[in-house]
DNA sequence: CCATTTGTTCTATATATTATATAACAAACA
DNA sequence: TGTTTGTTATATAATATATAGAACAAATGG
C-alpha cells in the first residue's frame, strides 16, 4: 500500500493525496529521481476518480515537487538533497508555522512539548549528510 | 486595528479570523477571560458579513478557545496558562505538524532551518513562568 | 511506422463549501 | 423595559470538490 486516503475526512481527496507524497519524500521514500504511480492506476488503487489524483498531481507540480511527463509519467522533481528552497515559498511557510504552533500554544501544550514534537518530526525525515562542514582551518586536501 | 484580513486570498475569510484569534491567544494579545468584539462589530471593522465573522467564532468556541454568551458576547475561555491540551486534539495536531514539516524538508530547509524557524515562533508566544520547577533538592524552604 | 502508455484537456453533472443578505428570535444585563 | 448580544432560519450566488465519459497529444518502444 503505497498510499492510504480517508474518503470521508474533512481534508479533500486531492489534499491528502499532495500530503501522502510530501512526506514520502520528506522521509526519503521517495527521492529525487524515483517514479510515483500513473494517475489512472494510483486512481483505481485509491477507489477514486483518476481527475482527483491528477489534481494531487498537478497541485505538486505547482509546487516544484513532480515533474510530470506524457510516457514517463510522475517523477519526483526535487527532495531535501536538492538545494535549498524559494525565498517566497519559505515566507509563506513560515507563516502557516506560526498559526500552527499558535494553536498549539493556545492549547496549552508547553514549549518544550511543542519543540519537542518538532524535533521528533525532524527525525524522520531523510536530510542530506552535512558537506564540507570546515573550510579554510589551516588549508585544504594535504 | 485588531485584525486585518485578505479578502480575496486563498485561505476563507472564517479561517482567516479564526487564525488571527488563535495567533492572539499564544502570543498574549488575548490573554484569558479578556474579551473579543462583538460580531457585528469586527464584521463591520473588517467589512464582510456578520455571518462569516459568527462562522470565525463559533470555530474557535468548537475548539474550546473561546466561551459565547448572548449578552457578555465572546470571550477567551483558554490560553497557554490553562492546562495541558486534549489528547485526543494533540494527535490530530501532531499529524498537521508533520504534514507542515515535511513539505519544508521536501523543499529543502535544512533541519537546523526548520528547528531554528519553530523557536523563532515559539519565542513570540506568551507560555506561562515555569513554576514549581526543582523539588526534592534535599529539601524546600529553609 | 505503429501501437501503447501516459499525461492533458474538454464537457457535464452533483454535491458541498463559502459568503452574502435579510429577518426574526432569545437570553443577559442595566 | 429596552438594549445589547449571540443564535437561528431562509434564501441566493459563486466557488470548490468529486465523479464521469470522451477525446487529444506527446513520448516511448517494438
Amino acid at each position: 500500500m503505497l498510499l492510504s486516503i480517508e474518503p470521508d475526512g474533512p481534508v479533500p481527496i486531492y489534499q491528502q493525496i499532495r500530503d501522502r507524497i510530501v512526506e514520502a519524500i520528506a522521509r526519503g521514500r521517495q527521492p529525487a529521481g524515483s517514479a510515483l504511480p500513473p494517475i489512472r492506476q494510483l486512481a483505481v488503487d485509491l477507489g477514486v476518480n483518476f481527475h482527483t489524483v491528477n489534481k494531487g498531481y498537478d497541485l505538486l507540480r505547482q509546487e516544484g515537487l513532480l515533474r510530470l511527463g506524457r510516457k514517463s509519467g510522475a517523477v519526483v522533481r526535487r527532495d531535501a538533497s536538492s538545494g535549498p528552497p524559494d525565498p517566497g515559498w519559505a515566507q509563506d511557510w513560515t507563516s502557516r508555522l506560526q498559526t500552527l504552533l499558535a494553536e498549539a500554544a493556545a492549547q496549552g501544550m508547553p514549549a518544550t512539548g511543542i519543540a519537542g514534537e518538532c524535533q521528533a518530526a525532524l527525525a524522520d525525515f531523510a536530510f542530506p549528510a552535512a558537506v564540507a562542514e570546515v573550510r579554510n582551518r589551516g588549508g585544504g586536501s594535504p
